[in-house]
DNA sequence: GACTGTCTCAAACGCTAGTTTAAAACGTCT
DNA sequence: AGACGTTTTAAACTAGCGTTTGAGACAGTC
């Protein structure tokens, strides 16, 4: 084959380790050790391990913004033959396309949000500006869908409320292990990605409406 | 003097540049020049760079919590002669001492929450355990309390409320600063942590109540 | 003024990190 | 089969990390 896989098997190994350690704290020797690929591997593919970093995003966002992008083209269109798009059903798609854009089971996601937090609560500022880069279109996209969806709440509390809510999505998902510990011992019950999006829901309805 | 001001020198460097970098990016070099002391008094006075982790959030977290504890034991006594605390009122004063229970500005209230988004997003296991050790108590008065205002919202929903709202505060006091260039960007307007708590109490409130 | 305990300092230690190198192995052509 | 571009490999390199060390500085005490 004329593309290895060594590739595809470092990726894999990146994305786990870094939802679960960080990226200052996981090794490129780590990486490649979990990979089966020689160390050097990562320099020959990737160049550096910060391009490692970013490649790992890009891997899981483009699929999930332009599946995202096209749902919510469809849902202006429906809007500009008169009605509005209710606050539940905007984030019931943006949920279910984050959970399942990806054929593989909502694990994926999780780790998805894991590396997130890293990213906004780590000072890597090249990979906020390549996420604001791509990510941004879309978001604002979502964001015009919202305001019309909440009329009545000024856009700038808005624009906080729709930032608070990512933050207790991003948070949530991101301390996933912690939190199933204590709730398996407070409620005697496991929780599953699909769960705590269930949960989220009201919650997040319920704040932007203030 | 008997008690020279190293330590707190290194205590004042070291909450600033983890807020900023994180705990593995910001190097004992790093904060002792910052400091102006030798690189070995990190050793001699804390014992290693773990300890020295944990004495900053001590010495922030302590009279916070000592505040928060005798407010809330005062709230109990108002309610147990009838009577419940409204939601409002629980966050409001919560959101009072965090901000205010220090004589400094507020500013090392945002420098504390980002501390805490980079404890929670890392993995300091030996960090979450000694937090939950030393104020969870404090954690569980504020949670009964915050269940018998919202006595509608089953166990479990609040539960997991109480960390969204958690997540929504800490994440975006942590991206303050990236977030004021946008709202200056946006809204033409500064932002402040007392502006952010006074938007973020009707989005809470709104999402406890669902 | 020597003694003692506390603190500071420059230097070094051992270790792990990301990256580079040069040779070997591989696959694909003519 | 031989040549060539691509990929893999083991080893080395440089840099920075947390930590330790032992000598020195500075008090207060007898």
């Amino acid at each position: 084959m004329s593309q290895s896989d060594t590739v595809q098997r470092i990726l894999d190994a990146a994305e786990v380790l870094f939802a679960q350690k960080g990226f200052a704290e996981t090794s490129l020797r780590a990486i490649t050790s979990r990979a089966g690929v020689n160390l050097a591997a990562v320099n020959y593919h990737f160049g550096s391990k910060e391009a490692l970093v970013q490649a790992v995003f890009e891997r899981y966002l483009t699929p999930f913004c332009q599946a995202l992008d096209a749902k919510l083209e469809e849902l202006e269109r429906e809007t500009r033959e008169g009605g509005e798009v209710p606050l539940e059903k905007l984030f019931t798609v943006a949920s279910r396309l984050a959970l399942g854009s990806h054929g593989d089971e909502p694990r994926r996601a999780m780790i998805f949000f894991r590396l997130s937090g890293q990213a906004y609560s780590q000072p890597q500022d090249h990979l906020r500006a390549w996420l604001r880069e791509h990510y941004g279109p879309v978001f604002r996209r979502f964001l015009a869908l919202l305001r019309r969806a909440v009329p009545d709440v000024p856009p700038m509390e808005l624009f906080w409320r729709v930032h608070f809510s990512l933050g207790a999505v991003i948070f949530t998902l991101s301390g996933m292990e912690s939190l199933q510990a204590i709730s398996k011992k407070d409620f005697n019950q496991s929780v599953t990605a699909a769960h705590i999006t269930q949960q989220l829901l009201p919650f997040v309805v319920g704040g932007i409406q203030g």
